[in-house]
DNA sequence: CGGATTTGACCAGCGC
DNA sequence: GCGCTGGTCAAATCCG
């Protein structure tokens, strides 16, 4: 609708700039020696040819953008279709099922949040092919992979769409997401595991920050329920691993530098950062290189902004705190061995290059973007598989319209297509035109992964936080082990915060 | 001059 | 208890 409106703009000032030349001329120039006149008419007349098929080329331009456009929409509304077709299916046969709560299921039963996942996938076949993965060991092969692509966008336009809805709501019964990456989630118990080696801190970050927010205490014998998911909460980190040159990652936050260490281990020393978008913002950021490759930058986020955010910082922000929550989820249900997750990510270990590591003490989602997913399958996404565009209109707390935006405002895979009715940056993506390398993001998981990569390169420290965001949205949310985890832990922590409102009342 | 950064000091957790 | 380490504080410094 935009790239309607981002159009006239243009034309009205073509026509405003041909009203005075061809108006305002004859005027001045009766003076003139007729040869300068013509001269001069013969220019404005060149002018006005130029700017006459510059016209032209718009028209057409906008033309095609129209044509994008009710592409783009009916696509979606046959997606919408499907969606809905699916989940009615779903809620049919998981009435049926009769199936036990939440919370049971995460600590007890893998296979029920696979059921969970599915009630959120649109895509039947889909969502069988993943759970079939997901019982036979865990295991990302390149024959599941193919019986994967079988899904293809509408896959991964279910996953996400899925993991969203049930994460925020019941609102925004349209929206849609489509995560295009297809990257490999390792899970496992121990952070030493994980790729991010010597650059990654192993210990975790101790709760120092409970001493100014809590005073200090630590809160003692008596911590209830509350306070405990709290602490839980504030310890769950998301760590990010992205190549870059620049001192900081530029994630759309503000932030402010409060202390600087040399970590044991690397030489490179680890920086301290305090988000100052709100005075009493309890987020903080570590930031260090790895001490194998200095030219890969870790991020560290912890805690939850307690202010609203811009799309760019919204979209990291409801990154981390989703993985936040479901690392909380997890081990408030028990441990995270006994998350189905588990022992997915121990079949995916060995080559992921997106990593979630959790441990005990301090459970740490890990997103190794820096590696090409040499063993991913293949997805062949739709262009504008983000067609998180539905969210959009939500809010900044809906999570998957944060992770989306950063789709909508880069204009990365939705510069192609987008169902436009429901993103808000539909005009941004028509005024700017998709880096090449977005383009590969609906390429499928191989080359997603690499073109997340060398976007990032770009974005990072040059202003492109959503497409880094993005990045790690995507790469957590076409998982569908992670999936299923984050519906898990999600439906456990909203049923949390339910039961504390309902306490509360 | 105000805000951001730097940097040494301090504190707490943890292992021995 | 002691030392090591990570995390934070706050004064000093820098910078626009």
């Amino acid at each position: 609708m935009d790239v309607v409106v981002e159009s006239p703009p243009v034309r009205d000032e073509k026509k405003v700039d041909t009203a005075m030349i061809g108006g305002a001329p004859p005027i001045v120039f009766e003076s003139f020696a007729s040869t300068q006149r013509d001269s001069t008419i013969i220019k404005k007349e060149e002018k006005i040819e130029l700017t006459k098929a510059e016209m032209g080329e718009v028209r057409e331009e906008n033309e095609r953008l129209k044509t994008m456009l009710s592409r783009i929409v009916s696509d979606y509304q046959s997606l919408q279709m499907h969606f809905l077709g699916v989940v009615k299916v779903k809620d049919q046969s998981a009435a049926d099922e009769n199936p036990p709560a939440a919370a049971e299921l995460a600590a007890d039963e893998p296979d029920d949040l696979v059921s969970l996942r599915l009630c959120t996938r649109p895509n039947a076949a889909a969502g069988a092919a993943a759970a079939k993965r997901r019982k036979g060991n865990h295991e990302r092969t390149s024959s599941s992979s193919s019986s994967a692509a079988g899904g293809e966008e509408d896959d991964v336009d279910g996953r996400l769409s899925l993991g969203l809805r049930c994460a925020i709501s019941d609102e925004d019964a349209g929206g849609e997401v489509k995560a295009a990456a297809a990257t490999v989630m390792n899970l496992s118990s121990d952070s030493s595991g994980h790729a991010a080696g010597a650059g990654e801190a192993t210990q975790p970050i101790t709760n120092k920050a409970s001493r100014s927010s809590s005073g200090g205490g630590g809160g003692g014998e008596g911590a209830d329920d509350e306070v405990m998911q709290q602490q839980q909460a504030k310890k769950a980190r998301v760590s990010v691993r992205v190549k870059c040159d620049t001192p900081t990652m530029n994630d759309g936050c503000q932030w402010r530098k409060y202390g600087q260490k040399i970590s044991k281990g690397n030489p490179c020393p680890r920086a301290y950062y305090r988000c100052t978008v709100a005075p009493n913002c309890p987020v903080r950021k570590q930031v260090q290189r790895c001490a194998d490759d200095m030219s890969i930058l870790i991020t560290t986020y912890e805690g939850t902004h307690s202010h609203p955010l811009p799309p760019a910082a919204a979209a990291m922000a409801s990154t981390t705190s989703a993985a936040a929550a479901m690392l909380t989820s997890g081990s408030t249900t028990s441990t995270m061995h006994h998350m189905p997750f588990g022992g997915a990510g121990a079949g995916i270990f060995a080559g992921g290059p997106t990593t979630i590591s959790t441990a005990t003490s301090c459970p740490t989602v890990t997103l190794d973007l820096t590696a090409p997913p040499h063993s991913l399958p293949h997805h062949h996404h739709h262009p504008y598989a983000a067609a998180a565009g539905g969210f959009d209109h939500g809010s900044s707390r809906a999570l998957p319209a944060a992770w989306s935006s950063g789709y909508l405002a880069y204009g990365g895979i939705g510069a192609a297509a987008r169902p436009s009715p429901f993103g808000q940056f539909g005009g941004m993506v028509a005024a700017r035109p998709a880096p090449p390398e977005m383009h590969l993001f609906g390429a499928g998981g191989g080359q997603t992964a690499t073109a997340s990569a060398a976007y990032m390169q770009r974005g990072i420290g040059g202003g492109a936080p959503a497409a880094v965001t993005d990045t790690i949205a995507k790469a957590i949310t076409s998982d569908p082990s992670f999936q299923s985890v984050l519906a898990a832990a999600i439906t456990s922590y909203m049923g949390r915060a339910g039961g504390a409102a309902a306490q509360n009342k």
